[in-house]
DNA sequence: TTGAAAGCGGTACCAA
DNA sequence: TTGGTACCGCTTTCAA
């Protein structure tokens, strides 16, 4: 490159990051912007942030979690709003070690941020992301870490919402959905909690219905529904509602008289069902938001931690319930 | 870290890995383990790569149209995969340019292989990962781009199939929804055109419906549904399809009886419907086999580039149609 | 068995 | 206005 522009590699550093401190003649720019151009000329990164010593990279661990629509909503705003901050976001990927096993190999990448979804990252994961030159380590899940911004995701309200609001409905023998489905424990366990809370004290009882995500499943959970007893069902979210409301409706069971359903997300489909679908709202913070929380813990690393809690629980009352 | 072990550099990069070629003392090797323990030393990525003039990164940049579950799953299985061919999958996020463009900004990253979704690469951007020293760039898309392996979605099979699934159950009016939401004209455009081919030549009409995703842009159409004097309708996929059917069924039209209506993507929403939807399964390649057609042409980075058909669609008929 | 030193591709200081 | 050079952290000869 500097050999094809007969000048300096350090000429061609002033030239293609127009260096202020330094002035360059106009032939001489002409000259290295042709040999870059010609020969198809692109800094490596790499060399770049081992030199400065840093880097703009927000590392974001892929979820390990099936990922719904207002999630994966949020996780996209979140990249374009990061973007926009000229960070660059890297979403790193799949399966591998978890946790603080895990956090070894993100350090290996130097980011300047590490944005971590879900459980799973402890304290001492966050210390080696710190010493390995991470400006901020924030957590996106049900819990705070030791050291870490925390944006704590509280499912607990999620179901306290249903449960209440089941409750101040009238029904007293409650059953709370819990999907099977992998990686959604850190959801379903909380949620139903939530309800056990919301009804603690009263003359009200909880059930947890395990479910899985099929058709048959959900008949089989259907056709023992009556000898259940139950008048009401939080659904753990709009999908699993959608899903039992159709086994319920096949096995006779009339919808809200005889069992009250709620679910959870505040989908497009809850509106589409008949019965309208009751639903939690779930309001997650803008992508927007949490860019800039980042921004600041980057330009401002001694702060203390804060731990936010983000996760705004409303219901959203229709005709199942 | 060399220092705190009383050792030099190189020895240090001997015992952290395993460098066969030297065989370095039992106590070295203890005392480096243990400084490393303790400084929590953690090896630089980039520095590595630096050196070595090559890395293991595969760089995928993110969709940039809404992903929904089919090829949501899609993707993770694919990190999945290629993690376990010891490739560290990088995500390469939201905003920003596009195309040759963004292509430049993915190339200084050094990636051994790109992996791009939709379409928005041309034949430039190939050319300039190469010669930063991609070693595969394989796109996954409508089109094959000239230089590139390429994973043809032909979307247009899934409108031929659904488009021939209609005439053949005798419906001759037949409208195509075609979604307004941002992104999506990728896929909507070439379903649109399936549609028009398969019925190409014979005496059914075809007529495109925009569409917004929201209620009352669903009922707007319905209301006018009679005079558009249709009798079946290809909805898009299976979300539209359950828009459009309730709002049908709220204007009083009968399905199919009045309207055949038939979705895409098999979702399990479909089957919970009343009737039950009709949809054109889409199969989308394994995450395993793309994974290990990367791994073959990184491997082997003369071999001419490939182009697959991977997208096979197959009507499920049920009872909307 | 270990260490010294070169070099990967940039940036930034100092000298010319 | 430019070039020489040191250095970022790591791997890899080559010598000791």
């Amino acid at each position: 490159m500097a050999r094809l522009a007969g000048v300096s590699r350090a000429t061609v550093s002033y030239v293609l990051n127009n260096t202020s401190a330094v002035r360059i003649s106009e032939p001489t720019r002409r000259r290295v912007h042709e040999a870059a151009k010609e020969l198809g000329y692109v800094p490596h990164a790499a060399a770049r942030s081992l030199r400065a010593g840093h880097s703009r990279m927000v590392l974001m661990p892929a979820p390990t979690f099936p990922v719904g629509p207002l999630y994966g909503q949020f996780l996209s705003d979140l990249q374009v709003a990061l973007g926009r901050l000229d960070y660059t976001v890297v979403q790193y990927g799949g399966a591998g070690p978890y946790g603080d096993e895990a956090a070894r190999a993100w350090a290996e990448l130097r980011p300047v941020a590490v944005l971590v979804p879900g459980a799973g990252l402890g304290p001492k994961g966050v210390t080696v992301l710190k010493r390995s030159g991470a400006r901020a380590v924030v957590t996106l899940g049900p819990e705070s870490v030791e050291g870490a911004h925390a944006l704590l995701m509280d499912h607990e309200a999620v179901g306290h919402c249903a449960g209440s609001h089941l409750y101040d409905r009238g029904r007293r023998r409650i059953g709370v959905l819990v999907p099977e489905e992998d990686g959604l424990e850190s959801f379903s366990t909380p949620r139903l909690a939530g309800v056990r809370h919301a009804l603690h004290g009263t003359d009200a009882t909880v059930t947890a219905l395990p479910l899985g995500y099929e058709e048959e499943a959900a008949a089989r959970l259907a056709a023992r529904w009556r000898e259940l007893g139950l008048d009401a069902v939080f659904a753990y979210n709009d999908e699993y509602a959608m899903l039992l409301m159709r086994a319920l409706h096949d096995e006779g069971v009339r919808i809200p008289e005889d069992a009250a359903v709620i679910g959870a997300d505040d989908l497009m489909l809850g509106r589409l069902l008949r019965p309208r679908l009751s639903t939690v709202h779930i309001e997650l913070p803008s992508g927007r938001d949490l860019a800039e929380l980042v921004d600041h813990a980057v330009r401002d690393p001694g702060a203390a931690p804060e731990t936010h809690k983000v996760l705004g629980a409303t219901v959203v009352h229709r005709d199942s319930s």
